[in-house]
Formats: structure tokens, sequence, C-alpha cells
DNA sequence: ATTCGATATTTTGCATACAAAAATCATTTG
DNA sequence: CAAATGATTTTTGTATGCAAAATATCGAAT
């Protein structure tokens, strides 16, 4: 007889160090720590509700995700979030990208595309009103599955520590409606390509919407440099 | 008055983890450290001349580049070395490795281009003596080179990440004279393309390089499995 | 008032302690 | 003799302790 209740067992088992590593990024990714922010080792402990130690390793791990600084001797702070910083891995991510939407058009299964092009009505739905949190949601969804359809674990994962930089700036890219048409406009080019399966074109098309997405990040860090400033 | 005493105070300063890091890392490149070792931390806590706290700390960090996995209750291994594993890693190392070569033709200067220019003439003097240890030094000084070439920090750090998965596969990698013969070929073409600051030729020779190397690693880790299963 | 310096406090980095989980081993039982 | 069971040991995961480094505080002197 099977088993159907045990299916969750090692799966379910989490250490506190990585749930300590997922809600330290959160707070970093969602901005509740802002960049250069210190970590402060006992008052993060206590609020994360833990000890120093699985603390630490959290912040070491987070490190190695470049999330992090490490200070020697000074402890650690929040990534500062630098436009030079921005553009490198604006540039890494694209070809992170254009390898995976080239690699999806070959190996993704007709019913991925399917789920992708729903994903992406949803997507114009919430353009269509305005919604942009729900926007950035769908939007982060479709490529999250674009990746997860090259079929390659390692490359997914290589993104995902990108990503979470450029996550990291998304909250400040205060998105003009111009701005946002061409984006929504892109994305369409970007399904029809994936249907299509025309893996050169998806791949152009990542490089081009990455590069117009720094543009907006940039524009977005330098407002905010100089409401700094002021 | 200057303090000239002082320039080095805060690069100088390092943390016992991250020494650990990079031992251990080095035991894991190395091979010392077997793929699918458990890391008892007790012993190598011992062997390292630490405690276990850093450690624990260097095993999360690594934990985060892939080169070792962390079973929930049940301590850390050494990653698998996998042949499906490889293959990934070399499909994101052929991408970043294309766009580094794109990047540094048009970022590097002259004066770096001699010096790669140096680094090959050296490892053709080795290849020439049949001296394979030494080949791979400077060829992996000259991959390096040329990454640093590009002049983005956040590529060379995903780069480094990937690029130890290789190395470990290296030492596994008898090359035969032909084929050996051919990677030496293909360099000398990559050192031309360089020269004329042809991005898109080193892009291509750069791709090809790493697939002909990654056909190289499949047959070793073949070998090596039929010989373990005897 | 500002700067310097000595002292007190905090914070980090590492080591150790302790409880819980896993692994090992011996014993028993079918 | 193999498998199962239970006690024992080992190992891991987390908390805590302690020394050294960094930071803050306060007062004196220019």
């Amino acid at each position: 007889m099977l088993q159907p209740s045990n299916v969750t067992s090692l799966a379910e088992r989490r250490l506190l160090h990585e749930t300590v590593v997922d809600q330290l990024r959160d707070l970093i990714v969602q901005g509740e720590l802002a960049p250069e922010t210190k970590l402060n080792e006992r008052v993060l402990a206590e609020r994360l509700g833990t000890s120093r130690t699985p603390l630490r390793e959290a912040i070491k791990f987070l490190a190695s995700e470049g999330l992090v600084e490490l200070l020697p001797n000074r402890g650690a702070v929040v990534a500062p979030l630098k436009p030079e910083k921005m553009q490198e891995v604006f540039v890494v991510l694209g070809a992170l990208e254009a390898l995976a939407g080239d690699l999806a058009c070959r190996n993704a299964a007709d019913a991925d595309i399917a789920d992708i092009r729903a994903l992406h009505y949803h997507m114009l739905a919430h353009h269509a009103r305005g919604e942009l949190a729900q926007y950035f949601r769908y939007n982060q969804q479709i490529h999250q599955r674009i990746i997860d359809c090259a079929g390659n674990a390692t490359l997914a994962q290589a993104w995902r520590a990108m990503n979470a930089h450029v996550k990291r700036a998304r909250y400040l890219a205060n998105l003009s409606g111009e701005r946002w048409d061409k984006a929504v406009k892109e994305h369409e080019e970007m399904i029809e390509a994936l249907t299509r399966r025309d893996g050169a074109k998806l791949q152009a098309l990542l490089r081009d919407h990455l590069a117009n997405k720094l543009v907006m990040v940039m524009e977005a860090l330098q407002a905010r440099k100089t409401e700094a400033a002021r």
C-alpha cells in the first residue's frame, strides 16, 4: 500500500537556518531592510525569533549571494544598491535570460507555453487596470516560468540570485505610463516568439527587454539620489 | 602626515571564517574531499584548526555556491559530481564566457591583451613539454584574465562559482594527445580573435571550446563510472 | 565650541555547552 | 541466520559564554 501521508516528510523538514535565510532575504528584497542597513545580530536574532548562531549562518549564506556585505570585525550590512552594480547585474542577467529563452524554445512543453500565455493575459488585465503590484507579480512569474522551461536547474539558481538584486530595485521603479506600455508590448512579442519557438528572436527580445528595464531602474536610482541630496 | 603603514590594514584583516571557506573550497575543488564525502564537523574543524562554529558558517557559504549539499539534520556532503549537473554547468559557463569574451574585446587595455598573449605562450611551452599540470595552470589563468578584462565584477563572481565545479572535474580529465592538441589550437584562435578585438568571433570560439571541454569531462565521468562498476 | 583622549558599553567572532536527532551496535526473536 | 528491536554512542542544530575589537560616552584642554 502506498503511504500518502509520507510524501512530504523529507521536504517539510526545514532547518531553522533555511527559514532564517528566506526571511532575511525577503526583508532585504522587499526593502524592509534598506540598503546599507547595519545588521545587528542581537536585534535581528530577536526579531526573527532565534539565536545569533543560525542568524550568522544565514548572513554568511546571503553574503555568498551578494545580498549582504561582510565587514571584518564590524558585522554585516545590507548590500548597497549602487548604479554600477545594477549595470553589472543586468548585463549578466541579460545573458542568462537570453540563454534561458533559447533553451525554453527547444525544451518547453506545449502545455508550459500555454501556461505562460495564460499568465501573460493575466498580466495584460492588471496592466489595463493599472494595478502595478499585481502586474509585477505576473511579470515575475512569466520570467520565472521561462527560466524553468529551460530545464536547467543550475541556470535557474544563478538567475534567481541575480534577479534578487533586480527585485530589490523594483520597488523604487515608478513605471510611467509610456514606459509601462512599452514593456507590455515587448512581452507581447516575447510570447509570440516563444509560441513560434523562435529561440533566436526570443533571445534578442529578452536582451532588449532587460536593457529597457535597466534604463528605468537607473532613472529611478538617479531620482532617489537627487532626492536624497536635497 | 600620511600613514603609509596603514594602507593594508583593512584588506589584511581576514576573518577565520573566510580562510576556512578558502581552505574547504580548495579541498573540494582539488578532490581531496571526494564528491559525496560526508563532512563531519568535529573532524573537519580539528583538521582545519578551528571550532565548529566558523566551519559551519563556511559550509553554509559553500552551500550557496553549490559545492556542498545540506542534508537536514544530517549535516552536509560534498556535492556529487553528476554528469547532468556538469552539462548544466557547462551550458551556463558557456553563456558567461561568451559574454565575457565579447565585453573583453571592447574593454580590455592593449596591455591586458599583451599579458594574456604572454600567458598563452607559456601555456604553449608547457603543452610542448607535455607538462599537464602547468598547462592547466596557465589555461585557467588565461580564462580568468579574459573574464577580468570584461570589467564586470558580478560576472566574474558568477563565473568563479561555475568554474569551481569544472575545476573539480578537471583532475579526472586525462587529456589524450589528440584532444589536447585541439584545445591548444582553439586557444590559438581565441587569442587571435581577442587581438583583433573581434567580439563576435571570440564569443563563438569560447562557446565551442567549452563544448569540447564538456565532451572530455563527460567521457572522463563515463570512464570513472564504468571503472567504479567493475 | 571643538577636538582629543581615556573609559565604559556594545557588538562581534569564536569556542563551548546542551538537547534532540541520527547512526551504530548488541541482543533478541522468528 | 536474517530481521527487528532497543540501548548506546555519535553527530548535528541551537543557545550561550567569553574575550577582543569596535563604538559610544564623557570630560578635559586648547
